[in-house]
DNA sequence: TGCTCTATATCGATC
DNA sequence: GATCGATGTAGAGCA
């Protein structure tokens, strides 16, 4: 690259000072602004940047960002107000915050994995200036949201323009349990036989649905990781339903096991689960239920 | 600020070429290093900024950020690959990859509120250069789990010294609405006594334990929004550890409500939500509980 | 650390 | 749009 005699890099690359902080802004497009020009810092086809921007230049670069639907990072010291299903307000601190073109908002502190504030997909962004401050709005309807985010400085403003990679491959999950059992039921017990997956019910579809050996219908509920009562609850919900349905008669609710034997439920309930809490095991021996130990995917 | 003949700016800000990709990065701080210094972009006392940095400026920049202690963002082209308690692969595209000092990792796309991928806080995060990729690397354990993030390029790297602003008030949660109860029982029926919080029980502890005006004992479980049969079962679980406890009777557990009356249980339980789903309503009847519609604040 | 429960949960499928 | 269940849920509180 050429360097002009006296200063080496005053050829291509025009810098361009904030009036209001005093701060370098470069630019590496070619065309022959003017001098004191605001633009911002193109440093490639697909990124936009600038550094510490006056309000008004990072209200030019935000409209711009989500003109062409751009993914937006700033930094800065903000303030952040919440309103909608709760409420809430955070006084001034620096922040991350990130505007997705989809409407997604996220306010991120140094710490935690969730964003301190937020607003989901399909809202939508606005900024604006008001009382000396850059304010970016986020809406949304459905419920009413309102996400307010106050800057009285931004630190850096970048936005690019994200192309494809969306397909995430995930392994591990119910459903790969669900395939595991599907392919070998006698992992369930031997002479399981599954008849139905996501057969419906008044409590909603049970995962499988199947026999046992002795022909008596069982209700399987999959969970790929450990599980506490809420999950015994469930599959009851379904066992429930499905005697309701088949017209047998309940078996005890009760603690009384001792004639569980006798009043051994006609519908059986098998919570698979690489394991359950012990107030889940007491819940599955109060129901009568079964628990079969196994992984969403094999161990290696 | 003062300009040079022929080079207005070449004075306090220097202009450093990346040899590999021929953009410029703007150092703004007055040591004077050498000319083509690979020195980032420092805007301000707390913001560090590269713009299409080679790998090792980026690695570079990525290791001074974690010895600050910065919260971290990093436009690229990358591939994801996490494994752990389930496993992924997420092919090249451009992504946002936020890093955080207390060690959480986001991955985020163009789309969705969650990251595409994530590791929660107390990861450690790591960075090198493999295979002519940028390689950031953040694993934890307990349980064991990697997230490896492979950058082909780097558009933009930016790094905030973040501090304080960190108390966020958050209004109309549960406890907002236990607080309301508390201060006035009347909203969940005339002569409702509150007598304890969080009263321990076997299935864990109630929300709101109390007695009614006949003195008979009620047991209030709050949910700040609408709610599924799922707050039904707990609240039923409460309920009936309450009754063993207390060594009362059961109450009949099937459907035949037509002997209610008769058979009322000996404890009552009030669901106390906005509202209910139809499901749980139906479970409510059966169970003979009672729905009392409360939001977390009063209305407007 | 493990267990239980809340969440402005979010997200997707299904009705 | 409402409902329901899964999530690599995350996060808090407590034993």
């Amino acid at each position: 690259m050429g360097a002009e005699p006296g200063c080496p890099f005053g050829g291509l690359h025009r810098i361009a000072v904030n009036s209001d902080n005093v701060r370098p802004t470069t630019v590496t497009d070619l065309d022959l602004a003017p001098f004191l020009s605001r633009n911002p810092l193109h440093v490639s086809v697909t990124v936009t940047s600038v550094h510490d921007p006056s309000h008004r230049e990072a209200l030019w670069e935000l409209e711009d960002a989500f003109e062409r639907g751009d993914l937006i990072s700033v930094f800065g010291r903000c303030t952040v107000s919440y309103e909608g299903r709760a409420a809430s307000d955070l006084g001034a601190g620096d922040r991350l915050l990130v505007l997705k073109p989809d409407g997604a908002a996220l306010v991120h502190t140094d710490e935690g994995r969730q964003p301190v504030n937020w607003q989901p997909p399909g809202s939508e962004h606005h900024a604006a200036i008001r009382e000396g401050r850059l304010r970016v709005r986020s809406t949304r309807s459905n419920p009413d949201e309102t996400l307010t985010v106050q800057f009285s400085d931004v630190h850096q403003l970048s936005a690019m323009a994200v192309t494809g990679g969306r397909d995430l491959t995930l392994h591990g999950s119910e459903e790969d349990l669900r395939t595991r059992i599907l392919d070998r039921p006698d992992l369930v017990e031997p002479g399981f036989e599954p008849k139905e997956t996501e057969r419906p019910s008044s409590a909603g579809p049970m995962d499988v649905f199947g026999v046992d050996a002795d022909g008596t219908p069982v209700v399987v509920e999959l969970k790929r990781r450990r599980v506490g009562p809420d999950a015994v609850g469930q599959l009851a919900r379904y066992v429930r339903a499905l005697r309701e349905e088949l017209g047998i008669e309940e078996g005890s609710d009760d603690d009384s096991g001792a004639d569980r034997n006798e009043t051994a439920p006609a519908i059986r309930g098998i919570l698979v689960a690489p394991s359950v809490t012990d107030r889940a095991a007491e819940r599955l021996a109060d129901r009568g239920f079964g628990h079969v130990a196994l992984d969403p995917t094999p161990a290696e």
